[in-house]
DNA sequence: GCCAATCGGTGATTTTTTCTCACATGAAGA
DNA sequence: TCTTCATGTGAGAAAAAATCACCGATTGGC
């Protein structure tokens, strides 16, 4: 099998003969016509024949050079023709993202038609999943889930926010709760949580600088539930301290039906979005843009309204001390 | 329109697909498996997706991967084929060769069988010519033809040999000629030439030290004839004193019919292969290497047989003043 | 008929791409 | 387990391609 020539040069063959000129071509290929002119004659060299003769101002095709067109013609456009159906076919087919139900149903539900109106291109699919869902399932794309690293390396993570989280419970649990400390208030309070994740109150605990011993003995009082939705319930039903995701609770909180009296910890853990092998790596960036920019919308949402809430609860405190004085 | 990935990248993939592997597309294409790889990520990149996955110890298609295959596979098959239809193309057709009738006719006939026994893929056809014929004529390849510089620049000359000419005449004329100077010799004889060079004798004048007057006069009893042909039938003839190309009359020397009493001059033109616009370079080089060879085997022969010429000439000529005196 | 504009070719140089080498990683088979 | 086989990858070398600026040729408008 004899050797193929240069594949640019082909190319540039191809663009010149079709469109008839040098100059076209080369802006057809985005170079100077230096370029082209220099690719034709490498593939005349590699023939060892002309494929172009002057004629006038142009070039014309030699008889070889019209014996070689039409199957470089043809070659190219199956070339680009194979090579736009398969972009198109990537643009076109829809996205599956896997969401945990609790983000799904408190955060990104609110916004899916914000999000689809401004990635109509994306045709994104939701797909409810808790955390142990597999996310190299072939039918998802992404899989957004809150996770520390290290992450596994045949995925692509891409960060969007570290995972905060806060302690509340009703006004009411507050009210009768001493605040003078954090330890203090452990010391007193039932403490509830999810049973994904056992890790959230020894790591608000560290944050807040409670030490171990009191943690368990506070934890041993409390109760683990299946999903956040329970949780809540739970901490709505007046039945202790619940440590939760502040984006998964900041209803609640901006309701006013949970209150959160300390400061909102990062764990080392982060929300991110967990692209499956092989998928297409733009669409994943571009919708991992999308969120990154509408989380941190909502998190200033939520610090000017945790800010208001903590003023508002500060002087709803000194009220009850003015009035129990 | 989308743009079109790196075609080498899509070689690679076309290769890798094909072959199943790396090492074997790298072989194939005769690089690395490292230049093979990095391609292969280029154009996964440029598609934002994974085209290939590992399996065990190679690669399996995507099923991307699996769709793009078709398209890129059968636009290389149609690349390649042209290609080599052109190549074949260019191998299979004829070469012509138009080269001058007398130097057809007493140099390369002789020569044609071993020139087609030792290059057949030439398929060599003769075309006899004189020098006016338009080397640039569509039906003719190249032109084989004695001329100075400076040659078209729009045809690639390839050199052979410097013409060399000698002055040749019968045996007779020189017994009876002085041969004590040249000088002395041209204001005795008659000179000869053909039409088609008149710049020989004068040449021929210059490189042997005789002056211009001496040379006009001498011509001016002189004769020109059309063609080769009829010049040497009348230097055979006894006419005169006939200037050649030494190649031409290499024959009449070696018989004796002729004899050249003084050495061979080199005029600044050149025999040389005179490729047309357009034509296969690697063939014609083919030739003109074939060509030089066989002229310089020429030459050597030649020179040997003159210089056994010249030896017994002088042996006759010193018996001759021995008769004399 | 001349001038300006257009078009392609080319030498020198820079920029970009591609390749290689050497090593790393992971799977398979003895 | 250890070896072999196959691919991935970082750094640097090598090769290819592009650019820039200029040239000569051609043509069409004035």
């Amino acid at each position: 099998m004899t050797t193929l020539p240069s594949l640019n040069a082909l190319r540039a063959f191809e663009a010149t003969a079709r469109l008839g000129s040098v100059g076209e071509a080369a802006r057809e290929l985005h170079v100077t016509h230096g370029a082209v002119s220099r690719q034709l004659r490498t593939l005349e060299h590699h023939f060892g024949i002309a494929l172009f003769v002057k004629a006038g101002r142009g070039l014309v095709l030699t008889a070889h050079g019209r014996s070689l067109y039409p199957a470089v013609g043809d070659a190219f456009s199956r070339l680009s023709e194979g090579c736009a159906a398969l972009a198109r076919r990537l643009d076109e087919a829809p996205f599956a993202l896997a969401c945990p139900g609790s983000l799904l149903a408190r955060w990104l539900i609110p916004r899916l038609d914000r999000l689809n109106a401004e990635l109509p291109e994306l045709r994104l699919r939701v797909v409810s999943s808790e955390n142990e869902l597999d996310p190299r399932r072939e039918d998802i794309d992404a899989t957004l889930r809150f996770a520390a690293p290290p992450w596994p390396d045949d995925m692509a993570v891409i960060p969007l926010m570290p995972e905060r989280i806060v302690a509340v419970a009703t006004p009411e649990i507050w009210t009768t709760a001493s605040k003078a400390s954090a330890r203090a208030t452990l010391e007193r309070l039932t403490l509830l949580d999810t049973a994904s994740r056992p890790q959230a109150w020894p790591e608000w605990a560290a944050a807040m600088g409670v030490d171990d011993a009191t943690l368990s003995e506070a934890r041993a009082r409390g109760r683990s539930f299946e999903h956040l939705y329970y949780l809540l319930e739970a901490a709505l039903a007046g039945l202790g301290v619940a440590i939760a995701p502040q984006l998964l609770v900041a209803g609640e909180l901006r309701q006013g039906r949970l209150l959160a009296p300390w400061p909102v910890i990062e764990t080392d853990a982060s929300l991110g979005l967990w692209l499956a092998p092989g998928v297409d790596t733009r669409r994943g960036e571009r919708l991992a843009e999308w969120l990154r920019r509408e989380l941190s919308l909502t998190a200033m949402e939520n610090d000017s309204m945790m800010r208001r809430e903590r003023s508002s609860q500060s002087r709803l405190s000194s009220s009850s001390r003015d009035a129990a004085r």
